[in-house]
DNA sequence: ATTTGCACATACCAACTGGTATGAATATAT
DNA sequence: ATATATTCATACCAGTTGGTATGTGCAAAT
């Protein structure tokens, strides 16, 4: 039990904002509880209500502060540069099933999880989910544009379609690992999607 | 406003359980409001009450006998007898892709919706859903198998895997498609497999 | 004709939900 | 030192949820 020695404002929201992507992540948004959010990290609904104007604000603040920066900094910023895209992805997909965690089987892909429960129901979420993905498919295509260029990738793919299809099988893939209870699934999906990629080079 | 002149029992249990199919698949599971189910079928809870002993088993009795048999009529039941898988995976793609209603591209795939959010919360859910995802997966590798026996695809792919990365890429594609207010994404996403899976002759 | 069990309808309940009103503690500006 | 604005804490509220208790209309069995 904290002791409270003065107002923190910055850290009680961040507090807030991270017991909410958690609470989120683990029983959705529509099921997550403001009471059970307050009560893991210890503050009062007046803390909240002070931060955020309602629980969708709170919910938009987590796809937009924290979910939007997990992916981009995994899976888009290492192929903002690179002119050869086939490895660097493959190196993503490697890291991404080197490091998986027995939480990451279980309860999957944040930005995945919210688009398949949110999207259709709300406007507002609809709108800064599709941001994302649309930044990460932009980003690949752009990626095999470039490595195209440099005749790292066959030219004759449609490099649009084939960033769709990359990051349907991913998400895709967190989605069905989620009907193991092992890894498996989701490692044996990353690596037939390398092998994939190998073909397009 | 239809009038009561007898009892149905099987109708009214039938007339529920398509009202929360619908109801599921448009709110997801959690928040499926027996009480709005209750009022698009102009049934009352009694009656819920005794076909179903409680939303769990409502939930549950979805799943398994509105989804199972929604998947598998479509998307497994012709690969069942064929030797030559490909085409036959391609038709069903095509199929979907040229019968796809507005709904399906705004609330995606029935199975998939209930997998990401319920499995990870209730094992009862996870194992009903595993047992169609995996029942899936089998009867692709199955027909990739009988195909490479009869030389219509090629011996040196792991059949088990890129049976699992196809179910993960429709999915994945259904999900995806949540994010534009066009078909244009699943459409897009669906010929691009089809162009990978012929790859595998 | 009477009884028994099935198929509901109605009314009700405790628990929980997101949200608010009010006031107090703290920090900042003057 | 005083006034003002920020940052919360507490108590409360109406609405909705899944679930239940009870009674009644109906059908089949006896």
């Amino acid at each position: 039990m904290e002791i409270k020695e003065s107002y923190n404002p910055d850290a009680t929201r961040s507090d807030i904002l991270q017991a909410a992507f958690k609470e989120i992540y683990v029983h959705g948004y529509q099921a997550a509880s403001l009471s059970r959010i307050l009560a893991n990290v210890n503050h009062t609904k007046g803390a909240l209500y002070h931060h955020f104007s309602n629980k969708k604000s709170l919910g938009l603040s987590v796809i937009n502060e924290i979910i939007d920066m997990q992916m981009y900094s995994f899976f888009m910023k290492p192929l903002e540069e690179t002119n050869d895209p086939i490895p660097v992805l493959c190196n993503i997909f490697q890291k991404k099933i080197d490091t998986l965690t027995l939480e990451e089987i279980k309860y999957g892909c944040p930005l995945n999880n919210l688009t398949q429960e949110m999207s259709s129901i709300d406007e507002d979420f609809y709108k800064s989910l599709k941001l994302i993905s649309d930044k990460w498919v932009r980003i690949i295509a752009e990626a095999l544009d470039r490595g195209k260029l440099y005749k790292n990738v066959r030219t004759n793919i449609n490099s649009n379609g084939t960033a769709i299809l990359i990051v349907a099988s991913i998400e895709g893939a967190f989605g069905l690992g989620k009907t193991s209870d092992s890894s498996d699934f989701f490692e044996l999906c990353m690596t037939q999607l390398q092998d994939y990629l190998l073909t397009l080079k």
